[in-house]
RNA sequence: GCGCCCGUAGCUCAGAGGACAGAGCGUUGGCCUCCGGAGCCAAAGGCCGCAGGUUCGAAUCCUGCCGGGCGCGCCA
């Protein structure tokens, strides 16, 4: 039972706090009429409390709170400030936010300042929402700091499968979202070809003397030789027999024998990954780590330390062992073997290596081109050969995106680093601990069959998408290219919608849903705004002037949800989860929707767009094409593909 | 046994101390003379696992318990 680093995965507890970097920025007051983000509004609004609440005489600052105000009660934001200071002014809250609500000036956009029951809300004028709402997009300025995302991981040995999209899915999504919220990011694949797995898969090629048709897949091909193979191994007799030619193929993969075979299963495996949208910066082999000397040097830092040491007898004698019971609580025997009796590493040592090498504590792996990918982004590899100026490692931050079962290798991975001395670094190690994917609510097992791939799932999709496609446009130019946006957008979007540390069981309905709170329904309300916006211009209205006067209450609700993007998007940054921006993505279609189907009473439109009046007219389409794109840009950043026509 | 994570509507999930707890699926009933019905509107459905505690205020923080998952290999 040895499953990939990628499908073993937690989070630890004591990580978010400690290593969740300063990702707000202090907001920069500006004019009213530049306003470009909810924040900038919030902390006009916030500081106008501010000064009310001096005029009542608190002498010590207070934290002003301000959220939005539920959909039922007036006004947009509110604070409910009014009930921390009850104590301090000995008088209840509702008087005191009536009287917060009489000085607090207001500042230009706002209509009023309301007491509601101990809250003091504030009503913004539409038109200022709405002009707020429609500044052009503009990411986040860069930050000037560095973090590698290390994900995907897979064993080259076998095809990819459902818990491996999981992996794939999140590490790629937190990477967009990092990269656009001024990170400088790069995206590293590690290749594990000198483990057991590799071993077996190579040897039972071999063993049983196959050879490839061209009819599969290879990296299909290759995981039924491997499946072979243990099912061989099931008795004791034959997997001792076996035993000596998969420790031989082990040994030619650690000199570095085997890379071409490894490296055709390798690229097998990359056209899922490719399919899916995720793009590395780089690989890294485990064999060039060991080769290029990292694991001795690792090692070397470690050695002297309090908790490394090489007991000369008892169950560890011989070994090189560190002691993890001050960084890990709970096990029943806290050494943590790095180097074997027979003076092989281990393989939370080579982590630990890599690890180091991430961080800038360790030099010397050389990088190449490996391949093109299909963006036209070069894709670089590590290679004996490769040229040694350091153009990947040295972060400061880093992520690892592995699934929990693997907390305790990991949490000893960044124990490492303050083993080292450099505690500082430790801060910046996060393990991105997402649980594991269940099927049919049973573990997944490769080695047992009791498994789907990646490429069934996505074959699957489109299929049940193009059928989709074919029946709701039957006119559709180009019917393919979007059941291929729409079956992986479904997916993608399916495996980040929910927290990574819940716990998911895959399920062909809910996997492929195209309805409810899925993929495709915010890429209905995309192309829904696309389409739209092409009659627009047909009819020549492109350049309308908006005239903000003309707003009505209907525009509220959209202008609000769009000034929140840039919140979720900073929130998903900052909490290492896409999940966050996924959840905001439903919320702005579902409230497009609503605008897009509003009915008054007698039952007509409420909100046409193109038979609008002029004036009301241009500020529509100006709202609709913010909320074009805003959908695309967060459709993008979940990786999930946005078609202007589906 | 010890440690970590999870427990919110029939099911799957959002809700990082604040307003009567929100979606989707499913159920029931409506909406295409109108810019895409993969949509919208409405109804029904909840001692937020249980018990204490902190707080003006707890699904959210603390403690204990119950239930489930995972971890504790000279495997990866």
């Amino acid at each position: 039972m040895a499953p990939s680093r990628t499908e073993r995965t937690t989070r630890s507890s004591n990580s978010r706090a400690a290593v969740t970097p300063a990702l707000y920025h202090p907001p920069r007051p500006g004019p009213a009429t530049m306003v470009q983000d909810v924040r900038d509004l919030k902390e006009e609004l916030r500081r106008a409390v501010e000064q009310a609440v001096a005029l009542l005489g608190v002498e010590e600052p207070v934290e002003v709170a301000l959220q939005p105000t539920p959909p039922d009660r007036p006004g947009d934001y509110g604070t409910p400030v009014a009930f921390t200071l009850a104590r301090a002014l000995r008088r209840p809250p509702v008087e005191i936010a009536r009287d917060l609500a009489a000085r607090v000036p207001l500042p230009p956009g706002v209509v009023r300042a309301e007491p509601v029951g101990g809250y003091v809300n504030f009503l913004l004028e539409p038109a200022h929402l709405v002009r707020a709402a429609t500044e052009p997009l503009r990411p986040p300025p860069l930050l000037g700091r560095r973090v590698l995302v290390e994900h995907t991981s897979v064993n080259p040995n076998k095809e990819l499968h459902v818990g491996h999209l999981r992996n794939v899915a999140l590490g790629d999504a937190l990477s967009r979202i990092l990269r656009y919220a001024g990170y400088e990011v790069q995206v590293l694949n590690y290749i594990d070809d000198t483990g057991r797995q590799v071993a077996e898969t190579l040897f039972a090629l071999e063993h049983y003397g196959l050879e490839y048709d061209g009819r599969t897949k290879y990296d299909h091909w290759v995981g039924e030789a491997y499946v072979r193979l243990h099912r061989e191994m099931e008795d004791p007799a034959a997997r001792a027999k076996l035993e000596e030619g998969v420790r031989a193929v082990l040994h030619r993969l650690e000199s570095g024998q085997l890379r071409g075979e490894v490296e055709r299963i390798l690229r097998a495996q990359l056209q899922t990954m490719w399919r899916l949208g995720a793009e590395y910066d780089a690989l890294v082999w485990e064999s060039d780590l060991v080769r290029e000397g990292l694991l001795q040097q690792a090692l070397a830092l470690l050695e002297h330390t309090p908790y490394v040491q090489r007991p000369q007898e008892g169950r560890y004698a011989g070994a090189l062992v560190m002691d993890t019971s001050p960084f890990v609580e709970g096990l029943e025997d806290p050494y943590l073997v790095l180097v074997r009796s027979d003076g092989t590493a281990t393989y939370p040592a080579k982590d630990i290596a890599f690890q180091f090498w991430k961080m800038g504590l360790l030099q010397g792996l050389g990088f190449r081109a490996f391949t093109r990918q299909p963006s036209g982004r070069v894709l670089y590899t590590s290679h004996p050969e490769g040229d040694r100026s350091a153009r990947f490692g040295g972060c400061e931050e880093t992520i690892n995106v592995i699934d929990v079962t693997q907390s305790y290798p990991q949490r000893v991975v960044r124990a490492a680093l303050a083993v080292a001395g450099r505690p500082d670094l430790a801060e910046g190690a996060y393990h991105l601990a997402y649980e594991t994917v269940t099927l049919e609510g049973r573990r997944i097992s490769g080695r047992r069959g009791h498994t789907v791939s990646v490429d069934e799932v996505l074959d699957e999709a489109c299929r049940r998408a193009r059928q989709v496609v074919a029946e709701k446009n039957p006119d559709h130019p180009d019917p393919d290219a979007a059941a291929q946006a729409v079956g992986i957008g479904a997916v993608r979007f399916a495996m980040v919608k929910t927290e990574p540390r819940r716990q998911i069981d895959f399920r062909w309905e809910q996997a492929l849903s195209f309805d409810g709170d899925s993929g495709p329904y915010v890429q209905y309300a995309h192309a829904r705004a696309a389409s739209l916006l092409r009659r627009a211009q047909d009819a020549g209205l492109q350049d309308e002037e908006p005239d903000l006067t003309q707003v009505t209450e209907f525009e509220r609700p959209v202008a609000r949800a769009l000034l929140d993007f840039p919140e979720a998007v900073r929130a998903a940054a900052a909490q290492r989860t896409p999940h966050v921006l996924a959840q905001y993505l439903l919320e702005l279609a579902a409230v497009w929707n609503a605008y897009y189907n509003a009915r008054n009473p007698d039952g007509s439109s409420a909100t046409p767009v193109l038979q609008a009046p002029p004036g009301l007219r241009g500020t529509r389409l100006s709202l609709v094409r913010q909320v074009r794109e805003v959908l695309r840009t967060g459709l993008e950043l979940l990786g999930v593909p946005a078609p202007e026509v589906m």
